[in-house]
DNA sequence: CCTGACCCTGACGCTTACGTCAACAGTCGC
DNA sequence: GCGACTGTTGACGTAAGCGTCAGGGTCAGG
């Protein structure tokens, strides 16, 4: 075993993510993902909410094709959030405040949720005209290839309707 | 007007298409977008087709996260589809031969439904962790805020079920 | 305490997708 | 056929996001 405890070197780390390790270092530069422990030497020690947060970053970055800085806006969200979670549980937090704590929380989320949605729907309108041009074809080929010959004009998404 | 005919310059093509006309010529060299057609002197004169396929070309690298090479081999598949048709419409092709054309046609268009259809359910799984941590908090909000404090670790998407 | 594996910090390189500028050429209305 | 505008081809610049060294330091096992 390599770990003295749960945390790993930044070559396991790295493996296991599937980032590079210069990515990693990379990331820390930008404020990203900081790694949760050190050794004295100055070694980077990796614990797994740290490559949870890594898979995270990988995701904004391929699925919602988010560069680093709005990766980092997101991220400040959710380390924001983290606080609001921490003052929540403090015991001199009354009720009211915990109640604006919350709404933020959910304020967050519903703006990234926009952004998300906005994206689906303009993939679902492209994948709709891929399906209009699929079923064009295909009637073609069902009626037996009659003499109307299918037409088509490569075109943006979103002509439908 | 300027264009002697439907023709349009590059200035008025980029400012139509909202690209700048350095991509205008940089997507030609890579071969992407080709003008219709060249006055005698080699200045571009672009197309309403042109201006589409224009916009195709933003819409498969802003929407879908395309580079410009996998924006070429998608463009290939539909120039390929372009003559695909041509030679279907010709006298000396057969009903046999034309069905499988149309199948081809249909294959081309499947693959890049199955790339859309991918990345639309990654974005869906990422909607959903997102509602159900929107749920979560709004039904803290609604019961009054009691004992119980909204927990929650910023996890990867597809953490469902 | 010594070796081998792992890791550190610069620092420069590289790719993509253009931006920008220079120097010169084509087009069009009058 | 001239001026104003528009366009052309290089060529170099740039920004993001790392890759890839060099020249060391760190750590665990024996």
């Amino acid at each position: 075993m390599t770990g003295g405890e749960g945390l790993l070197g930044i070559g396991e780390a790295a493996s296991r993510s599937g980032a590079s390790e210069r990515a990693l270092r990379y990331w820390q530069q930008l404020g990203l993902i900081t790694p949760t422990g050190t050794t004295p030497g100055g070694l980077r020690r990796y614990s797994e909410a740290d490559l949870a947060r890594v898979a995270r970053l990988r995701e904004l970055q391929e699925l919602l094709g988010f560069n680093l800085e709005e990766i980092r806006q997101v991220f400040d969200n959710e380390d924001r959030l983290e606080e609001l979670r921490a003052e929540y549980h403090s015991e001199q937090t009354d009720a009211a405040r915990r109640r604006e704590l919350i709404a933020e929380g959910l304020q967050v989320r519903s703006r990234l949720r926009e952004t998300v949605e906005a994206k689906i729907g303009a993939l679902q309108r492209f994948l709709g005209d891929l399906d209009a041009q699929r079923e064009r074809l295909q009637r073609v080929l069902d009626d037996g290839v009659p003499g109307g010959p299918p037409r088509e004009a490569a075109q943006p998404a979103g002509s439908r309707r």
